[in-house]
DNA sequence: TCTCATT
């Protein structure tokens, strides 16, 4: 909108007053502390020229301040002052970091030339660190991480102008040399993508949050590894698939990944005697990951006949593989952001074991007995967490279909669970696609194993 | 041992 400037051009009208060069740069803006807005911004970065734009960085859905700013200027000549005297060169009130200001992302197609080093030395430097890289290309960037305390991690970023100087690099560095202290040689490889590090942080999560912690309740681990498991899903999902699309196979209706994934998140999360967000957090500031799924569960519902509805009940009336916007991945990166702002809010201990203060998770019917689906349908799944029960074992394959029965196979001398059990699905689409996405999953120290369950008569020739 | 963030 305040990108005017073509049309102008076109009637050959005076320039509007903000106009920017043809070949301006865009700039990232980042270590910016989270009080200061556009206009507080605008006083330091006008002296290097006159901007066409700033654009301080919101969360989509609660509209958080996340820290970095985009900003270009109407003179391309201005981006690069810019750049010189303030990137790395100063730190804003409040930070622990200097400020960064560099050509965004979406100005240098490709992160494909960055690579991750390892096993570095404590003790070495950004210089150091250069001067290994540097006989392989032009070095764009060179980064040494660091703790809040300054201290190296052992690791650093090498940012190449070319992917196959990267390459190169990789060819002659990568486990050449042990440095003195490491435990294993030299590691240089490509950095992670996005959607790999958004990956690794859910996995951090799980560590944070999983069944594993036993400071916290049973009904809270329970569910909360239960949506840890569906957003590995989704992280396998989105991994696996380019640029986002998902593949019919896999893909989730985004309703239940509401229910099951953001709610149980949401909930979870709040503070000990609140059943509600907490004041300092306004309900608008939330709307997306509260309201859908506060309205959606209104209880199991029932058939004229007086029965569950079961299919119903399960798919929350969707078709198991409909597409639908926003996309199961957009939901996802939702519940996480959810996710993440309680946790940043709230530390751990605070964390109220759910159906304790707040609403119950969706009933799912009790299985009574185990039911067999067609053959191809019915899924063996060993590893599981120990407190899953039949409801819990359930609620994790109901992504991929219709789940006719679970059955968690439990000890009957000590009621405790054989960490074994069985799903059955209505079809062998939702077996195959469930067992593409949860076989191997990781859930705490263990990895699922999901397979077909062997028909009865193969195990026993006669 | 994958940064603090990239509309």
């Amino acid at each position: 909108v305040s990108d005017a400037g073509c049309r102008y051009r076109a009637s050959n009208i005076a320039p509007a007053g903000n106009m920017k060069d043809q070949d301006a740069i865009k700039l990232f803006i980042g270590q910016i502390p989270r009080n200061l807005e556009e206009k507080d911004l605008k006083p330091l970065f006008e002296q290097f020229g006159k901007i066409h734009e700033l654009t301080v960085l919101k969360d989509r859905y609660t509209g958080m301040h996340k820290g970095c700013a985009f900003l270009t200027y109407c003179a391309r000549e201005s981006a690069i002052k810019a750049q010189n005297a303030l990137h790395e060169q100063k730190t804003l009130p409040g930070m622990t970091r200097p400020i960064q200001v560099k050509p965004a992302d979406s100005e240098s197609r490709g992160e494909d030339r960055k690579l991750f080093v390892g096993m570095l030395n404590k003790q070495q430097t950004e210089e150091d660190v250069y001067r290994l890289f540097e006989p392989y290309g032009v070095i764009e960037e060179c980064t040494v991480l660091r703790g809040p305390d300054g201290n190296s991690k052992g690791c650093a970023f090498v940012k190449f102008s070319t992917h196959t100087e990267a390459q190169s690099a990789i060819s002659a560095l990568h486990g050449s040399q042990t440095m003195p202290g490491a435990s294993s040689s030299l590691v240089v490889k490509f950095a992670d993508t996005d959607k790999e590090r958004t990956i690794r942080r859910m996995q951090q999560m799980v560590g944070q949050f999983g069944i594993f912690n036993p400071a916290i309740a049973l009904p809270f681990s329970t569910y909360s590894s239960y949506a840890h498991a569906l957003m590995q899903q989704q992280a396998a999902i989105m991994a696996a698939s380019h640029g986002g699309y998902l593949t019919p196979s896999v893909a989730f209706p985004a309703t239940q990944i509401h229910q099951m994934g953001a709610r149980t998140c949401y909930f979870s999360l709040l503070p000990a005697g609140l059943s509600s967000p907490p004041a300092n957090i306004t309900t608008s500031a939330v709307p997306s990951i509260v309201t859908p799924i506060v309205n959606g569960f209104t209880g199991i519902p029932h058939q004229p006949n007086g029965h569950p509805a079961v299919e119903t009940m399960y798919t929350n009336g969707l078709p198991p593989y409909s597409t639908q916007s926003p996309t199961a991945a957009d939901t996802l990166q939702q519940a996480f952001t959810g996710v993440q702002q309680y946790t940043a809010i709230y530390p751990a201990t605070t964390l109220t074991p759910i159906g304790q203060t707040l609403p119950q998770p969706p009933q799912v019917i009790q299985q009574q007995q185990q039911r067999e689906g067609p053959e191809g349908c019915n899924l063996f799944i060993y590893h599981l967490p120990q407190e899953f029960g039949d409801n819990e074992l359930m609620q994790m394959f109901l992504p991929f279909g219709t789940v006719i029965s679970s059955k968690v196979f439990m000890d009957r001398a000590t009621n405790q669970s054989k960490c074994f059990g069985f799903v059955s699905f209505d079809n062998p689409a939702s077996a195959q696609a469930a067992i593409q996405a949860m076989n191997g999953f990781q859930i705490g120290m263990k990895r699922l194993k999901v397979q077909l369950k062997r028909p009865k008569d193969a195990s026993r020739p006669y």
